[in-house]
RNA sequence: UGACACCGUUUUUG
DNA sequence: CAAAAACGGTGTCA
């Protein structure tokens, strides 16, 4: 079956707050949103979002009709993006293409993908569109009131486990970033703050978001002593995270080391994180981010 | 007393109906514009009429400075101008530069006078290039709208002679273009605006101004029965001029009639405009602005 | 290769 | 009504 999506973003300002959001229908949508960003971010990441959605839901064979309101997000996608892959991602007048990490992202992901757009014009009483329209604002309007950006039921099989309080960022699980201090070396921080959101994604069966943060040919190995290629899988109900260590293992590599006790036991973690283009493929890839990517995590049962 | 003012072009579509436009102060301005140009003859041609204007008024003895947002404009005048000029005119690559003519008025026009250039970031906010911008936009917009564009009010002592109410464009001398009313038919409008300019540019002595209203060939017939070449000679101290009625003599070409009277006189005067392409020499007259050409002007004394 | 200008289009906001 | 974020193009020269 094909599935129908609209998708908008929202910046309050522009550049401002921002939000993105999808929706298939009232019982099926997602958002999410920055602090700051651009309204042409937002529509990206949308059509992004929607895409991870769908394959996460192991629905990449389905055929996707996306209405969007964007002409600059359709014609991104639809036209320039081929010419600017061919360019080596130039644009003609030589200047840097904006939103590059997105588009790029949204070039891997839409490979093979049986997608379809159609322009729908803005705030012309297109129901869907006025339902994305409406989620991508009130998550743009969420984080410039401080709060989290809701975000919806996404697509149903997408994960399987509960929510663990490690995902919604309140704070009382020591995952938390910034705010109160900062991490006393800047490189560290942002690998600590990338295990923290790998450790997220995991516990909250994010695959989609295990993907962002994993390194080509990423693996795993579990407490009973398997390695299996990615970085899904299992994870305890509501754990909680000792401090985390990150070791400079080389330039652009970081170790981490923490414990992680649960109801009924605790382990010994570690990851290995590479920098995003440290690897020599023809076809770099160009992590939406630029941040470290996870190359190895391990886990060890404390006994 | 060093004049400042700022010079702007404009073209819709780039090549399209075109305006240029220089300013000296909200009361002291002048614009004007072709059906075709392009931006850089926009530039240039500000700067031309600038030259003209200020020469006009008998301040060329004066420093005068220039700001322009184009750096082709000011490099123009201010370094390749000399080197084209020793070479013959001719570029290095040995290809025709762009509109020669303008640049070759130029040229002539600014002998022996002192004037700067700064170059200021268009659209930064600069309020005397802003209203440079409006203007010549403006105009552009005036002619791509069959309206003829409207001209200022330029320097108050626009003429060496007794000042004359026509250049002022106060509108109590039936030469003020556009604001209350519209010229009741477009084309005829064009050729109102032209017998205008040509009878400020007569009165005001500049020939300049004349020899680019001249069709090939263009003659006049004086009140005293002569018949000379060209459309320059002398004229009456402060003139005021009827209304002028243009009436179509052809395709592309109108004849206009209207009396003029002043101290001690008044006369009947006719002129008959051509369109600018409207001659199969081998060498094309390339007019600077497209619009109709003066090819016969007479007057004849009333009594 | 660079620079400036001139436009066209859509969206997003205030 | 005015501005920002984005893209495409032309006009010009060294």
């Amino acid at each position: 079956m094909t599935i129908t999506a609209a998708v908008d973003g929202s910046a309050l300002g522009n550049p401002g707050p921002g939000g993105w959001a999808w929706v298939v229908d009232a019982g099926c949508w997602d958002a999410g949103g920055w602090p700051r960003a651009t309204n042409n971010l937002g529509e990206l990441t949308a059509v992004l979002e929607l895409l991870r959605a769908t394959a996460a839901a192991g629905r990449a064979d389905e055929p996707l009709h996306v209405l969007a309101d964007s002409q600059y997000a359709i014609n991104v996608i639809t036209k320039w993006r081929h010419g600017w892959r061919k360019r080596g991602w130039q644009k003609a007048d030589k200047k840097p293409i904006a939103n590059l990490e997105t588009i790029q992202a949204i070039d891997r992901e839409i490979a093979g993908r049986a997608v379809t757009f159609e322009w729908v014009r803005g705030h012309a009483g297109h129901p869907l569109n006025e339902m994305a329209d409406d989620r991508a604002r009130g998550a743009a309007e969420a984080i410039q009131a401080g709060r989290p950006a809701p975000s919806g039921p996404g697509f149903s099989g997408a994960r399987s486990l509960a929510p663990s309080p490690i995902g919604d960022g309140s704070g009382s699980d020591g995952l938390a970033d910034g705010g109160d201090g900062r991490d006393r070396d800047d490189r560290s921080a942002l690998v600590l703050a990338a295990e923290k959101r790998f450790l997220r994604a995991w516990i909250a069966g994010d695959e989609r978001g295990l993907a962002d943060l994993a390194a080509p040919g990423s693996r795993r190995g579990w407490p009973d002593g398997t390695v299996r290629e990615g970085l899904a899988g299992p994870a305890p109900a509501a754990p909680r995270i000792g401090r985390i260590a990150a070791a400079p293992a080389g330039p652009g590599t970081w170790l981490t080391t923490y414990t992680m006790r649960w109801e009924g036991g605790a382990s010994l973690e570690s990851s290995v994180w590479a920098p995003a283009d440290a690897d020599g493929s023809a076809a770099p890839p160009a992590p939406e981010d630029g941040g470290p990517r996870l190359l190895w995590h391990q886990s060890t049962l404390r006994r």
